[in-house]
DNA sequence: TTGGTTGTACTGCTTGATCTAATAATACAT
DNA sequence: ATGTATTATTAGATCAAGCAGTACAACCAA
């Protein structure tokens, strides 16, 4: 398993790795139940810090990609070519879109759509 | 008509505007037809830039609560009253609202959520 | 028992980007 | 003189991204 991190590239280095670990699960490289490596080992490997991995594999694992078993290690979830493949970006990008339109045809302004917005993103902190 | 604005309040100047006149419509200390003070000068009164009334105003307009006849002046909106209880605020506050609650119990982050959000605003500049 | 490894969690910090609010200075037609 | 519009700029807040350090429970091998 082959991971590159280019720090010139537009996406976040942490994107990067959730986009190259579900890649090698769709092309078959990484098959179910494999393990993956330690977050401080890759963290290491990468000359990145170990947070930035921690979190790359904590989305990973909410998407069921992978699995961690504490000190077990973290696997390739059972279900992770299928789930690979389920773009959660696409599907808020969906909704929050007729929102949006939603409230321009309402005739509010963007400045008071974001107001709206980061007054929701705080009430319940 | 009084106005006044508090600089340490958490409100912005021209929300402020927007409110004390809705307010003093809904008291009846507005009724329609009366004219409103021209922005340069209730600017000047206030001590604030002119920009800044003109967007309250411009608001106000789009609210339907004054009436801007150009040279003529700015007069209250002959249903001012109705459209002062209007709350487009409350209204986008709970459809945005049902929104995130959507996304969040998807399972994405806060941070994913306002990703979607900045994307959708920028999308049709 | 001792020492090391695992995932996880937390706080604090720096950097850069972005947006809002407000100001400033014009300009225009009526 | 009126409302309206534009562009540019400043200051402040907010957030993402990443780094740094620390800590913990669970477990394994020596």
């Amino acid at each position: 398993m082959e991971i590159s991190i280019d720090t010139s590239n537009e996406l976040p280095m942490f994107a990067q790795l959730i986009a190259q670990i579900k890649q090698a699960v769709i092309t078959g490289e990484l098959t179910a139940g494999l393990a993956l490596p330690p977050i401080r080992q890759l963290a290491s490997d990468l000359g990145i810090n170990q947070n930035t991995v921690a979190k790359a594999y904590k989305v990973l694992e909410r998407d069921k990609v992978i699995v961690a078993k504490g000190y077990k290690g973290t696997f390739v979830h059972d279900d992770a070519k299928a789930n690979s493949v389920i773009d959660w970006g696409e599907k808020a990008l969906s909704i929050m879109d007729s929102t949006v339109l939603k409230l321009r045809d309402a005739g509010l302004t963007d400045s008071e759509i974001r107001l709206a917005f980061t007054a929701i993103m705080k009430k319940n902190h």
